[in-house]
DNA sequence: CGTTACATGTAACGATCGTTACATGTCAAC
DNA sequence: GTTGACATGTAACGATCGTTACATGTAACG
């Protein structure tokens, strides 16, 4: 059985993921909840624990769908990974979560004491996450900061514009890019294995 | 002769520079400006028309330094360009400025009624004009994000860690791509050119 | 000198903020 | 039935918010 608390911390995530975490204030909050602002302070200590209870919980909700995500893409090793990732991003009920977060990293550069720790906690492991879908050859740090950065634009400019079209067309593209690279490198390797004495066996 | 109002203007951006403009509040800002909130309403009519001012001020100071950019760097029609640009944000003087800017984005993705106007006066000159500086068979809308996408991505990252190692690298890397793509297009073509009839000539 | 427009200072208004003091209810355990 | 832990309601505290009323200074112009 939940307590209150917890069910209140479901409740308050929802309320999080519409309203935004940079104006919250608890009497708005509690009227919502069908509480009062006295409560939400008697559960939840202060204003800040009330935050790091709701970041938890949706720090290991996020991770519990990512992690089926990377469980079911984890054949597909390839620069696609990135799309899928991205159709899990835009689903509606991922959507805001995302949004929160990416609210949560504006807040955490400015006001670093504050919600500095919030943010580090939600994205120190799904980035590893993300990582271990990369094959273990674009894992430097340079070269996997790139498809992160491509997801984090325009996932930026789906929040600001709402054209879901034109981002994902950006995304494709993106993939195209590095699939038609990374066909091309093949291409030229085999060419000068070809041409090279046979005596060396093929380079893994 | 700069009006009372201009000059705190530009004492007013300054403070935004550096405190953001999510909390922003008269009394610490007039004690800062070394004036008083009731002469802040008194020049500006209200806090919104203050932010107005500001933003306005800073739309102009951004539109400035970024037109001499584009004239110095109209000849290098490549995606070295963004290169160019990248530099240009990370200096010193205008990654406040920039920072400011994807504040306000987020900002705006919450609150539209009060910031997205702010937010679309902002970007809307400085889009286009990012647009005019790709070669006109990439001003196709999807493929035209991408480069801005990779550059709000590198940047947000390069805000959260100030890693500006590794971002630089990541957009190296992005723009190697481009390039390679580019040059194996342009030698499949340069094939396909010699083994057909020399009857048409070359594609433009 | 008087008038007029602009600038400034003092103080307060009503609203909202996070938080707390204090009292009361609920309900299971002994 | 009493005790005790948890839950809740009412009301207020002091602080800060944007904004305003009212009075005063300053300086140019007639």
């Amino acid at each position: 059985m939940l307590t209150r608390k917890e069910e209140l911390t479901e409740a308050l995530i929802g309320y999080l993921l519409t309203h935004g975490l940079s104006d919250l204030s608890l009497r708005p909050l509690a009227a919502e909840l069908g509480t009062s602002a006295r409560l939400l302070i008697y559960h939840f200590g202060s204003k800040e624990g009330l935050l790091a209870a709701a970041m938890d919980a949706m720090h290991s909700h996020l991770r519990g769908t990512l992690q089926t995500l990377a469980e079911n893409d984890a054949q597909e090793g390839d620069a696609r990974v990135l799309r899928q990732f991205w159709d899990w991003a835009v689903a509606a009920e991922n959507f805001s979560y995302l949004k929160l977060l990416y609210e949560l990293q504006i807040l955490a550069a400015r006001h670093p004491e504050t919600y500095g720790p919030f943010w580090q906690k939600a994205t120190a492991g799904w980035l590893e996450l993300i990582k271990g879908l990369l094959p273990a050859d674009k894992q430097k740090a340079a070269i996997a900061s790139l498809p992160i950065a491509v997801f984090d634009g325009l996932f930026l400019e789906l929040m600001s514009t709402g054209d879901r079209q034109r981002t994902t067309r950006a995304l494709d593209y993106f993939i195209g890019l590095v699939e038609e690279v990374r066909l091309n490198r093949a291409a030229a390797a085999n060419k000068q294995r070809q041409a090279s004495t046979r005596k060396r066996p093929p380079p893994r």
